[in-house]
RNA sequence: GGGUCCGUAGCUUAGCCAGGUAGAGCGAUGGACUCUUAAUCCAUAGGUCGGGGGUUCGAACCCCCUCGGACCCGCCA
């Protein structure tokens, strides 16, 4: 059984499935892991008929943590102020909402739909104020539990809350001097004495308590997380505690998910620079295979994702799958779910109408799009217009080739001066080639039968002979189809350039 | 130092929870097709299941140790 199958059938009754995913810079892969990981047991949970929700927290009232690499060093003095205080690197808007974004905008493209809930919005609407009570008047026991699950020390004069300094602006730097609902006094190491209001969007839980507070606050019945969270001592252990002993209430179900690596360059952080943009992502390749990155691999294993020649060996196997599940073929129970899973809704064409690898191909041989078109017409793909799906995965193949694509997938004509190895054998085929190739009509068909003439009156084997041809064109021992190549290539270049290389 | 997860063919991995002695895809090699959409089809090779020990009639699977990778033990999300 697939493993959201598996994990759903346990659950009973409404769910609320909650991720939450800080916007403190650009969402990456790895962060895709989190939300997809929910969006796919969210909708696991909606096949088998349970009434679910499904939301995203923004944590935006999280303090900037310090000056990240990709920001101007002016960022210094923000350093401490919630994300949604602080303006946008570039442009208009707030920092939050620069990196939101393009999160949000990628979740639309892979068929995420989430209720996008900001922490901000929930601290200003008061969401919060019954929790923050709670927690602040039993602080005591909120400490001893923190003790005793993380095995952490609480200072004697700590609070379950954070004020944000109404003078400094900073959310990390002022200290509880006393508390009166709804009201906490605090004094700043700016110097500014003063008063928030628990039911507005004037300061906040720290992370630890935070966490319980919004599965009590909004009803949270699963939450997947990163193996980071989920370590004995960890924030779901103190969570859990806090959630039943301070609350009375159920810990969400958790679902521990691994990290996702770079192949050959390790986890993903932003930190390390080791990073593939989501937004970036489906940009060169299809956005359900982003889906089906998650969708197929097991939460407890890590993912080893390969931007390279691992992605066109993925994108083959959701063909296949997809080619299967619509012909009604033999498919096995995970692989079936897996596709089911990681398809969109919203589009009813194939990815597969004409092949990923294939179009790799017809791309690289094709620069204008009316040659292309032109071809996959001649090639009996049944194709009258460049249709949405083919369209986007042009766009997408031109970007991969650009970006990750290994060399044996790209080709490209050789340079008139580059030298070619071929020997006398080779060198009279072309040669052959060349005395009849002006007389020939110049169509894919006429091409490839002459060669195929020659190569059998040569005595060669055919695979050496086409060898040839690709050396001395593209300067590999394999190519596109040559007769569709070369009436590419047009009848004056293509003799031009073959003359030149046996002559060399 | 303490803890968690992972380590299965060149690559990506299934199988581990409920022990019966390893399965797939890609790649490689060979072959077929009036030989190329780097297509398709068929076949072959390739695995000390990280290593060692234990339990067992039997271990990839359970237990202990060990090596390698990742992550946490920072009121940091």
């Amino acid at each position: 059984m697939h493993w959201a199958d598996a994990f759903v059938r346990n659950l009973s009754g409404d769910q609320i499935f909650s991720t939450g995913i800080s916007p403190s810079g650009p969402i990456h892969v790895g962060n895709m892991r989190e939300i997809l990981t929910g969006d796919i047991l969210y909708k696991a949970a909606v096949d088998r008929g349970l009434m679910s929700r499904f939301m995203y927290l923004c944590d935006d009232l999280d303090p900037l943590r310090k000056v990240y690499p990709f920001l101007p060093d002016t960022y210094e003095e923000h350093v401490g102020k919630p994300l949604s205080r602080i303006p946008a690197p570039q442009g208009e808007g707030t920092y939050s909402e620069y990196f939101l974004r393009p999160f949000l905008e990628t979740l639309d493209v892979i068929n995420v739909s989430v209720e996008v809930v900001r922490t901000t919005d929930l601290y200003d609407r008061g969401v919060f104020a019954e929790a923050i009570d709670v927690v602040m008047r039993r602080k005591n026991d909120v400490a001893r539990i923190l003790e005793e699950i993380s095995g952490r020390a609480v200072g004697k004069d700590w609070y379950p809350y954070n004020p944000l300094c109404s003078n400094c602006g900073r959310i990390t730097k002022a200290k509880v001097e006393w508390y009166r609902f709804p009201e906490v006094g605090y004094r700043c190491q700016c110097g500014h004495e003063g008063v928030s209001d628990i039911r507005k969007a004037e300061g906040k839980m720290p992370w630890r308590v935070e966490w319980p507070a919004k599965w009590y606050a909004l009803g949270v019945t699963v939450e997947p997380f990163g193996k980071d969270h989920g370590v004995k001592g960890g924030s779901y252990d103190t969570g859990k505690g806090i959630m039943e002993e301070i609350f009375g209430a159920k810990a969400p179900e958790p679902l521990i998910y691994e990290h996702i690596f770079l192949k050959g360059k390790g986890a993903m952080h932003s930190s390390t620079g080791v990073v593939i943009d989501a937004a970036d992502m489906v940009k060169f390749a299809p956005p359900q295979i982003l889906r089906f990155l998650v969708a197929r691999s097991q939460p407890s294993r890590h993912i080893m994702f390969d931007p390279g020649a691992g992605l066109l060996n993925l994108i083959d196997e959701y063909e296949k799958y997809e080619n299967l599940y619509a012909s009604g073929g033999e498919l096995d129970e995970d692989a079936r779910r897996a596709y089911e899973l990681s398809r969109l809704e919203q589009s009813t064409e194939k990815l597969s109408s004409i092949g990923f690898r294939h179009l790799v191909t017809l791309v690289q041989i094709y620069p204008r799009e009316g040659d292309l078109l032109e071809a996959l017409r001649r090639t009996g793909e049944g194709l009258d217009e460049i249709t949405p799906v083919v369209r986007s995965n042009i766009d997408a193949i031109r970007r991969w080739l650009d970006r990750y694509a290994p060399d044996n997938v790209k080709f490209s004509l050789l340079e008139p001066h580059e030298k070619v190895v071929i020997n006398d054998q080779e060198r009279k085929l072309i040669a052959g080639f060349l005395e009849s190739a002006g007389s020939i009509q110049w169509t894919p068909e006429a091409i490839h039968d002459m060669i195929h003439e020659l190569i059998r009156n040569s005595g060669m084997q055919p695979k050496s002979g086409f060898a040839a041809f690709y050396r001395v064109l593209v300067g590999k021992e394999r190519g596109p189809r040559l007769g569709y190549f070369l009436s590419t290539l047009g009848r004056e270049f293509t003799m031009n350039r073959l003359s030149s290389a046996i002559n060399m």
